[in-house]
DNA sequence: CCGTATCCAATAAGATACTG
DNA sequence: CAGTATCTTATTGGATACGG
């Protein structure tokens, strides 16, 4: 299922799974993408010259998976045992923004902001409420905000300082943004 | 997960878990539902006098995992692999109608359906195109349909014929509920 | 860089026997 | 009935070395 999220904002190539799954050894990183591209949640393709290189990426039923993804992170997060300090990938801090957008805050909003994380730059768009998330480039938000995903939910879970992040373009409208989000009420 | 899934609709006995899930063995379910109480997603309870037996059931976080796993199932009901015709428990069929109700079929039709399998009865109701389940009594339903949650899935998805039940009372009612439901179409 | 193959250690699960 | 305890086997995963 790891593997699954990490492919749902788009094609990757095995050794950004692999940083992006830390505790994941190359062996049972072969085997997991053996067994999701037999039942037909991924597939493997060649891209074009001249990249020509190899990435793994979700089916369209792979990509179906991705609301409940998202709901399953949004319900484990009531967990009492739950810790948003612990180390996420950048693929996990944009999800959790389409699961945790708070609706009421987002009414007031409209704006895009990009996040860099290490090469690999990722859009999230609010308007009228809702929040889109895709890979893009940096230009395409108003605010470009750069630090390791772990930061980015230190300050948006963990209400830590703006000043862990490298923020660039609009800033007012990226510490808007960051505080759009909020966790659900633990159970117990 | 599997044992969530049987305490949805309801507290059940050890070995009620046990017959239900009948790849596991004793040794295996103790732990797991250590493992649940543990997390907060299942309460042990002593059943009132006379009865005064043990039972597990869902805490109300566990319930909120309800819609997941129906989705879960819808989404997995897609497979290039999905086999309609393997056993299944009580709880999973009834959870499926959830699951696989067709809304436009479903407009047409008001009543509610009694089912019986070994000593546990539960009770579907649709009315306004939306589906409720839970646990009952016979009598809360027009008809009773009894058999093995298998034969309900062999009629109700695999499309064999209404003789493999057993039903009483009004039987033209149950024959229009168990054609409501259509598994999702497979992906590929 | 993208894996595959091999080997070993840790874990999980099945069977079974037993107890309050 | 409702588990617990023990033992054994099977599976999984980590580490590492190697090949296209």
């Amino acid at each position: 299922m790891l593997v699954m999220r990490e492919l749902l904002l788009g094609a990757r190539r095995f050794s950004d799974l692999r940083s992006d799954l830390p505790a994941i050894s190359a062996n049972v990183l072969t085997q997991r993408l053996q067994e999701l591209e037999n039942r037909g949640l991924v597939r493997r393709r060649k891209l074009p010259p001249p990249a020509s290189v190899q990435v793994y990426e979700a089916t369209e039923w792979g990509l179906e998976a991705a609301p409940l993804i998202r709901e399953m992170g949004r319900w484990a997060a009531r967990s009492p045992l739950h810790d948003p300090t612990l180390p996420l990938s950048g693929v996990s801090i944009m999800l959790s923004f389409t699961a945790m957008l708070d609706a009421g805050r987002a009414k007031g909003f409209a704006g895009a902001v990009a996040f860099r994380f290490g090469e690999m730059v990722y859009v999230a768009q609010v308007a009228n409420g809702a929040i889109q998330v895709a890979r893009g480039e940096p230009e395409y938000g108003a605010a470009l905000i750069v630090g390791e995903p772990t930061n980015v939910a230190a300050v948006v879970y963990g209400g830590a300082p703006l000043e862990l992040l490298q923020i660039e373009g609009d800033r007012a409208l990226a510490g808007r943004f960051l505080s759009l989000f909020t966790l659900p009420p633990k159970a117990n």
